[in-house]
DNA sequence: GTGAAAGCGCTAACAT
DNA sequence: ATGTTAGCGCTTTCAC
């Protein structure tokens, strides 16, 4: 049924269905009635590739994933993300166009996205320090929104991103309540400016309690379970070895905690453990399930906010740019350690 | 710039250049040679929409992700998959259009899809027994490919699926000739066609071995980390516990991992673990790391070869059904348990 | 308040 | 081998 078609049944142009069913001012409200009933009954619906012809917009929101030419890993947290902002544009009749593409095709892609106007706004993931990417769409005039904040100009462009620098600094305050004086870092690859952000908390919070970084005990890499394990073994191993660890992402943090019953336990000790998640799911667990402590900030949610105010900003109803700064939750799970640490 | 300045540009009509560079075999090759290094000067890029339009064809596969309305769990192997399958229609020209919708919409979007012709075909996930999308899909004329089987007349539909009952046989033989005899299962929802599958190796494995499958040590349930930790936990505590384990998912392995480190080694016991995982990052450990033994399969992998199936299939080069059957890899770490055991 | 007609960028008959 | 024309399904002037 197309709107040709929609219009014959109903003796009216299709100029008027048109009108009708989105929502100009001037149509005749009983014939609006009309329009939008039949539209329903003979489940009408417009096509976008058409429509997006005619006014140059296309209702689709491009993810552009950059594919690491080193290893195909996949960032776990994407899929939560994405799970959120598709709800979104699910409900707001927008499609979403994910591209994997090889991370040097990146700058390419974006053009050609521009280009093709095959997309009305794109969010950017997992922004660097002064990353490039920002000044490109904003070249390309592509409307944008980071999840993530890129370092510096922040109140220039759009963004979503969750109070890093807050979390770590809390979660270490929360050891050092505990009673930790020797506490680890186990941070993700410092050119992410999320991971910037966690160390200059949790160095925040050694300072407020009189200490120096020390850099014998901070780790910083891809966040592996392979990089945890082999951070906190050798951390362990060390003559002063930490009692407490601050980890970025759960799957960073399996390695660290099995470095911990392998080595930890055989030497005594009772060592705290607390996670920085995103990905909601990893983290629950029933009552009875020893978890461990974790700041967690839900992802899924962060994709919603993300795609909410991108579509708000290509709509026009507010003006950019918009910030927004999420807290994230502190979690204190059954494996904290205790207090005489 | 589009077709019509290109033709300008050139002294040709449109039809002649949009022919030049679709590969119709009527025009000039000196002409071709000319049309395709403007194209590129100027970097042409043909606009999707407007050429869906005309054809009839999208240009883009559909990824139809339900939601659950119960809980906002996104399984992980859908990163790794659309990686995969996303990597193949980027280097095909085609786009990949993601829905995210609550299950119970599932049917509604496929018609959707279908009416509005938005794409050229989907990949269907998660397949169950008699899964009512495959007749429905049938019924709308849509090319699909199912990642996974759906139980019934296989030979009728186009899938790529790993050999998941082949697959835990292995994994039980494997135990077997370790020396156990006691092997639990912790599998998924058997309602899922890859979890009845994996329960069926591994119960023609007993069966080989002259033993009956025990409910006792078996368990079947949504693969959360929880889950491993409980399910393990309570058959260590048993009258007659396991001393291995045949784990569905990485996750899950964490909490049976968990729990063995919990109780296991206070039993003074060693005991196997051996995992099936699709998403290869998890595992991909250096080697002085004491993995547990898995069968692992690239779901990875399988993406590209769905996305390449349903290309291929669109296009018309081979005759549906066509069916994949992949085998994966016994990967034997180092904590497989002692030979005693 | 409604309709006729042009046009978005492309492809596909149908000429020549 | 190339060009002319119509049309994909919609929106948007412009007229009434």
């Amino acid at each position: 049924m197309n709107l040709k078609e929609l219009a014959n049944l109903l003796g009216l142009s299709q100029t008027t269905v048109s009108r009708a069913l989105n929502d100009y001012p001037e149509v005749n409200e009983a014939t609006r009635k009309r329009v939008v009933e039949a539209a329903r009954a003979n489940n009408y619906s417009p096509n976008n590739r058409a429509k997006g012809l005619a006014t140059g917009r296309s209702m689709a929101i491009g993810h552009v994933i950059p594919i690491s030419t080193q290893h195909e890993i996949v960032n776990p947290i994407f899929a939560d993300f994405i799970a959120g902002a598709g709800q979104v544009y699910s409900a707001n009749n927008h499609d979403m166009l994910l591209s994997m593409v090889p991370d040097l095709e990146e700058e390419a892609t974006y053009r050609n996205m521009a280009a093709r106007r095959s997309v009305d706004g794109v969010i950017v993931h997992g922004p660097r320090a002064h990353d490039p990417r920002i000044s490109l769409l904003d070249e390309l005039g592509l409307p944008f929104v980071v999840h993530g904040r890129a370092g510096q100009n922040e109140s220039d462009y759009n963004w979503v991103d969750v109070n890093n620098s807050r979390s770590f600094q809390r979660a270490t305050n929360f050891l050092f309540d505990l009673g930790h004086r020797r506490i680890a870092l186990v941070n993700g690859l410092e050119d992410m400016d999320f991971a910037r952000r966690r160390r200059e908390g949790y160095v925040e919070a050694l300072r407020d309690h009189g200490l120096a970084p020390d850099p014998a005990i901070m780790r910083s890499s891809e966040m592996t379970e392979e990089y945890g394990w082999k951070a906190a073994r050798s951390m362990l191993a060390s003559t002063n070895p930490p009692t407490a660890f601050v980890v970025s992402s759960m799957l960073t943090a399996i390695g660290v905690r099995r470095a911990i019953g392998d080595i930890g336990q055989r030497m005594g000790r009772d060592i705290s453990v607390i996670i920085h998640d995103d990905v909601l799911s990893y983290l629950r667990n029933g009552d009875d399930i020893p978890i461990f402590t974790a700041v967690r900030s839900s992802v899924h949610h962060a994709g919603r906010l993300c795609a909410e105010m991108l579509l708000d900003i290509i709509q026009g109803h507010t003006p950019p740019p918009r910030n927004l700064l999420l807290e994230s939750e502190l979690v204190v799970g059954g494996s904290t350690g205790p207090l005489r640490a």
